[in-house]
DNA sequence: TCACGGAATATTTTT
DNA sequence: TATTCCGTGA
């Protein structure tokens, strides 16, 4: 028998013991939100409820994996039957059942946001639309804007108008492309991370008897991260718990930062009108931090507008106040950090339990040089994915088409990959291939300039010797590098690293046996960034490095010691969000979420001053969340 | 039409 | 840092 009461304490204990009907559990940061999820869905397995009953709705597979794992541990093994995982794997499962009835085949095929991003600038050459144009917008950029007009559910016109106004000499040839890449992709049976959603909406939406048939299955949903859900997302969960009503959601308003990406903070805090009847359970015990940052945190997110009122506190004793250091300029800031972790480490508090987190990317480029000259090791998270490696890519893509012959995109790579064929030369090729019939048996029809025979060869032994009824997925993926791995070579000077990356991505398939479970598996739950082999090298993997991280990738983590650096008006909050009120609330939150990860020690760094090239401004006062904090609350010191 | 080199440029990114 | 875009020569 577990025991609830002592493991838990009040409120927690309130929610994971809620039964019936709609809850909303608002989880201060650092106060037990996984564990009240652990243990309800332990109480209800534990209760008899069966585990493939309940529903339980992750944003990453880390969340849901970690949840199930602990749920298990505490009762036995059927927890690891609960139903669900994230979002986007929850859709995928269902899409692939009913594709018929959308006009999908069920073996469509999960386009990446690199994907997404070729195809659209492969699309924009096709159509010849801003050639040489340098104010139209990059393909990167292009992404985010149809993606967001998706996600936020309002036309294309309205997005450029009020988030990308510089863009709107190009309204028609954006609403083009749009089209056509919509298009595209029902075309040639693809579906990108957006489509998952929107088109599992639709099925809820359009079938009232698959729907149903679906929602009768889950007595019991559970949403974890809800303030980072979009306004699908949460018109999903409603047609999904609207009927039974037994819907649990956890989030944090305070802690979304998402709105880019087309989170909704209304869906939390509208929850209650949208569920009548529902009782709202606020975990303000953090366990995390000591009681001056804490303090400290409090002021911050007190600036914020529109938010479910919570004070955090702790029983954490000691710690020392927060502080804010002005130095001169960014590189005596990176020096700063490099002094402050000498003495971190000579009072015996480990690297990895230190961590440097920033607004962009690109903030950390100079304390990465000074690390580097100090000899301190450090990872920097975040960054670079071993699904994105253009090699692993173009493995995957001789694979895909396999599985779903129509896959344009990946059909362009493989092709682009020979010898003396270009974007044109593909773009023939695929349509050639499609007349004969499309897939490999249509390549092997497809007639050629003699200049192209030798390698198009190659390409067709290939796939002639490529039999998916017959081969394990592992030997399939090893014939493709035994064709791959002359091309590797000739393209890239560092293939020995990348040579190993393909083994490692042999050795994952060895786990599968069934092929669209493995694409699916790499588009949408890939292996984790850091895989071995690409930092291990001869030294150990050890894990005392510093931590260098974006604050949106440190989200839920935790550490003794943090630094903020570039905490400069401008920087932190970002020039660009200045004008919109809502922007701003989000990097106050952002603000918000990166103190909240710091245990003992907590500093601000500020840069005395920097120019911004886009405004023409030179920068130089701390942020401003930070301006008004009574002086008992943030220490201020510099540095020149 | 392709391949290559150099210059310009940059929010954040669970899927 | 690394990615993207453009111009050049083959």
């Amino acid at each position: 028998m577990i025991d609830y009461k002592k493991h838990l304490n009040t409120s927690q204990y309130e929610a994971v013991k809620f039964d019936k009907g709609p809850l909303l559990v608002i989880a201060g940061a650092g106060s037990g939100k996984t564990r009240t999820l652990t243990y309800r869905v332990a109480r209800l397995v534990d209760e008899g409820v069966p585990p493939k009953s309940i529903l339980l709705l992750t944003f990453t597979r880390k969340a849901s994996h970690e949840m199930l794992q602990r749920a298990s541990n505490l009762l036995d093994d059927r927890c690891e039957n609960v139903s669900g995982g994230t979002f986007h794997s929850f859709a995928n499962t269902m899409l692939r059942r009913y594709a018929g009835y959308l006009g999908y085949n069920s073996s469509f095929t999960i386009i990446d946001r690199a994907d997404m991003e070729n195809l659209i600038a492969t699309l924009k050459k096709e159509m010849r639309l801003g050639e040489k144009d340098r104010s139209f917008p990059k393909k990167n950029t292009m992404a985010s804007l149809f993606s967001r007009s998706i996600n936020k559910v309002k036309p294309l016109e309205d997005i450029i108008y009020d988030d990308y106004p510089h863009f709107t000499t190009h309204m028609d040839a954006l609403g083009q492309l749009y089209a056509a890449y919509d298009t595209h992709k029902n075309r040639h049976n693809l579906m990108d991370y957006d489509d998952l959603l929107v088109n599992f909406h639709r099925l809820l939406k359009e079938f009232p008897d698959i729907r149903q048939e679906i929602a009768s299955t889950f007595k019991f949903v559970m949403v974890d991260e809800y303030q980072d859900t979009n306004q699908i997302q949460a018109d999903i969960i409603y047609l999904l718990s609207g009927e039974h009503g037994n819907i649990m959601v956890v989030g944090d308003d305070s802690q979304s930062i998402y709105a880019f990406r087309g989170a909704e903070i209304r869906n939390i805090l509208s929850f209650p009108d949208c569920f009548p009847g529902t009782t709202v359970i606020r975990l303000e015990e953090n366990y995390r931090s000591v009681q001056p940052i804490l303090h400290l945190t409090n002021q911050i997110i007190d600036q914020a507008a529109y938010k479910y009122t919570k004070t955090l506190f702790s029983r954490k004793k000691g710690g020392s106040c927060p502080c804010l250091m002005r130095t001169s300029d960014e590189n005596s800031q990176s020096r700063f950090i490099v002094d402050k972790i000498r003495d971190l480490s000579l009072q015996g508090v480990r690297l990895n339990r230190i961590a440097v987190l920033f607004r962009a990317g690109f903030h950390s480029f100079d304390l990465e040089i000074e690390l580097g000259r100090e000899g301190i090791p450090f990872v920097k998270v975040g960054g670079f994915k071993f699904m994105d490696s253009a090699h692993i890519k173009d493995v995957l893509a001789h694979l895909k088409v396999i599985h779903n012959p129509d896959d344009s995109i990946s059909w362009y790579r493989i092709l682009l990959l020979l010898e003396k064929v270009g974007p044109k030369g593909a773009a023939q090729m695929f349509n050639d291939l499609q007349k004969k019939g499309g897939g490999y048996q249509g390549l092997a029809q497809v007639k050629l300039r003699p200049a192209l025979a030798g390698s198009v060869e190659r390409l067709k032994s290939l796939f002639s010797v490529l039999t998916p009824e017959t081969m394990t997925i592992a030997a399939l993926g090893e014939r493709i590098v035994d064709y791959y791995l002359p091309i590797l070579k000739n393209r890239f000077d560092d293939h020995p690293r990348r040579e190993r990356d393909l083994e490692q991505l042999l050795s994952i398939m060895e786990r599968y046996g069934d092929l669209e479970a493995f694409l699916t598996d790499m588009a949408i739950e890939p292996p984790s960034a850091s895989i071995e082999g690409t930092f291990s090298t001869g030294e150990s993997i050890d894990e005392s490095r510093l931590t260098l991280s974006t604050i949106h990738s440190a989200k839920g983590l935790e550490w003794h010691t943090v630094f903020i650096i570039w905490t400069l008006d401008g920087r932190f909050p970002a020039m660009r969000s200045l004008h919109k009120e809502d922007e701003i609330e989000e990097e106050l939150r952002l603000m918000y979420v990166a103190a909240t990860r710091a245990e003992e020690n907590l500093f601000f760094v500020c840069p005395g001053q920097a120019y911004d090239r886009a405004t023409g401004l030179i920068l130089n006062r701390p942020s401003r969340f930070l301006e008004h904090i009574p002086e008992d609350a943030l220490d201020i010191r510099y540095t020149f």
